[in-house]
RNA sequence: GGCCCGGUGGCAGAGUGGUUAUGCAGAGGACUGCAAAUCCUUGCACGUCGGUUCGAUUCCGGCCCGGGCCUCCA
């Protein structure tokens, strides 16, 4: 089945073919650890696990090395380290275990690596000082930047040219630069910020070299999937691609880059600096399941602008809950999805450049089939559905759970005692009570459905 | 100024040179003591003006509108 992605440095949907289908290697941009993930950091995240199940479904499990970093050295997290008066590995230690149980809430893969800039930094060193001897980067005050002019086609991702970004008027020249595209690899550290020493004193490296390290490292000089959100094309991308192509003397750092669009509200772009912006954690603090927020970041496809609000949450969680429910007569006897089970029309949907909401009706074609079918059909129809659910990293837990789970003040076996005395008044056909019961627990948030096979509760 | 995306029914959101997306919401029906869930039926679309074509929502061009990037960003 081929696979095919639309790929940022050609502008165009391109048929994928790993250089060694035995190690798949693909590498996204993760969090700079100093504060709560909002949605829109969270989009990525969800998106290139659909890639990263899909890459293993085709590759197998073994055969697909999914590295995500964390940055954990930044002027950012400096900052909050002085206004929240913490220490900074106060900081990146706390935010990296809260983005971690939040992004396992979303139903997140951990990635097979996930190194620390922190971890890397002689190799980050050892990469500058390569890029100094072969004349793409100089010295400057203490600085190390790296020289644009010196890359005769800087600027293939973001279609960009040296003297547009010159002519920019956004274009702040430090003195030290000697052409004002130049961008900084390593700088001076003052006393009391964190800092390594190096050739050229003590310091810290510059934003785009981790990356350039890490992958390095961790995938090697070439590799094929560089995935991140849009705002990362530019400068971040085009930098880690010139720094890593001219240290490594390669034609391309990776040959299929992706970029996901932004989580908008109200049409606009959702960001920290815009100070519009939900975070995961508020989210789930106000009730919405983790997977609820995973449908919704996957109900659009990923290149376009997706908007994340209450009412598409909402939505998201009526979504869940049909297709929990076309699985929920099944009881006990869930079958085991294996990978051959998939469906065909889920597939190719996402190997069709992911496209997650045709995925979604494929899913929900296929939760319509199994309320459809007989008993003697239901398992096979379940198989599928869970089958095409799980690459998509949806439907992993009981479907029992999905409507009972959750916290509130009633307890199951008060439920439980209010249905059975319902049941005994339906029995002495007393309506009146049974309906006055029915309602008081549906202002408590208990739905009751009465079935062939009695009656059952849900929390709504 | 340069570069780049979008505009689809009440809402969300795919897709296609001719024919059902899908989900939510609406209408009617089946089932039910009544509901809920489910099933059946059903209405409602492609910003605008031109061009190409037997035929354009789809391809091309202009225009209008919205959004993004141009060294904080996922």
């Amino acid at each position: 089945m081929p696979l095919q992605f639309y790929n940022t440095l050609t502008r165009r949907k391109e048929s994928f073919a790993p250089e060694d289908p035995e190690r798949v290697r693909m590498y996204v941009c993760g969090p700079t650890v100093y504060d709560f993930a909002h949605i829109g950091n969270a989009r990525p995240v969800v998106v290139f696990d659909v890639l990263f199940r899909l890459l293993r479904h085709v590759y197998g499990q073994a055969h697909v090395t999914y590295v995500r970093n964390i940055t954990d050295v930044d002027d950012k997290i400096l900052t909050a380290a002085d206004e929240q008066q913490r220490s900074i590995s106060d900081i990146t230690e706390s935010t990296t275990a809260a983005f971690h149980e939040d992004m396992d809430a979303l139903g997140a893969l951990r990635p097979t690596v996930e190194p620390r800039a922190t971890g890397h930094i002689d190799q980050m060193i050892a990469m500058i000082e390569d890029l100094v001897e072969k004349g793409h980067a100089y010295v400057a005050e203490g600085h190390v930047l790296f020289s644009v002019p010196s890359m005769h086609d800087y600027g293939q991702l973001s279609r960009r040219s040296r003297d547009d970004l010159v002519a920019g008027a956004r274009v702040e020249v430090a003195p030290y630069k000697k052409d004002p595209a130049d961008f900084v690899l390593w700088k001076p550290s003052a006393e009391g910020q964190p800092g390594w020493d190096s050739p050229w004193g003590r310091g810290r490296p510059g934003w785009h070299i981790e990356c350039s390290a890490m992958s390095a490292e961790h995938l090697g000089e070439t590799f094929d999937i560089h995935g991140g959100g849009q705002d990362l094309v530019f400068p971040h991308h085009e930098n880690e691609l010139a720094q890593s192509r001219c240290a490594h003397g390669t034609e391309r750092m990776a040959r299929y880059w992706l970029h996901n669009g932004y989580v908008v509200v109200n049409g606009e772009k959702m960001s920290k600096s815009l100070g519009n912006f939900l975070t995961v954690r508020q989210l789930r603090e106000e009730g919405y399941d983790g997977e609820v927020i995973r449908l919704a970041l996957l109900s659009g496809h990923y290149r376009q602008p997706l908007d994340i609000n209450r009412e598409k949450l909402a939505e998201s969680k009526s979504q869940l809950d049909r297709l929990y429910g076309a699985l929920r007569p099944l009881g006990e006897s869930l079958p085991e999805p294996g990978e051959e089970g998939t469906p065909e029309k889920l597939l190719d949907a996402l190997a069709d450049d992911l496209n997650t909401p045709l995925a979604l009706s494929a899913l929900h074609d296929l939760a319509h089939d199994l309320n459809k079918a007989s008993d003697t059909e239901k398992a096979g129809c379940a198989e599928a559905l869970l089958a095409g659910a799980r690459l998509l990293g949806l439907l992993e837990r009981p479907p029992e759970e999905w409507f009972k789970g959750g916290e509130d003040n009633l307890d199951v076996a008060e439920i439980e005692r209010l249905i059975a005395e319902r049941l005994a008044a339906r029995k002495a056909r007393d309506f009146a009570t049974a309906d006055r019961i029915r309602d008081d627990l549906l202002e408590r948030g208990i739905l009751l459905e009465d079935g062939a096979q009695g009656t059952s509760w849900r929390r709504k």
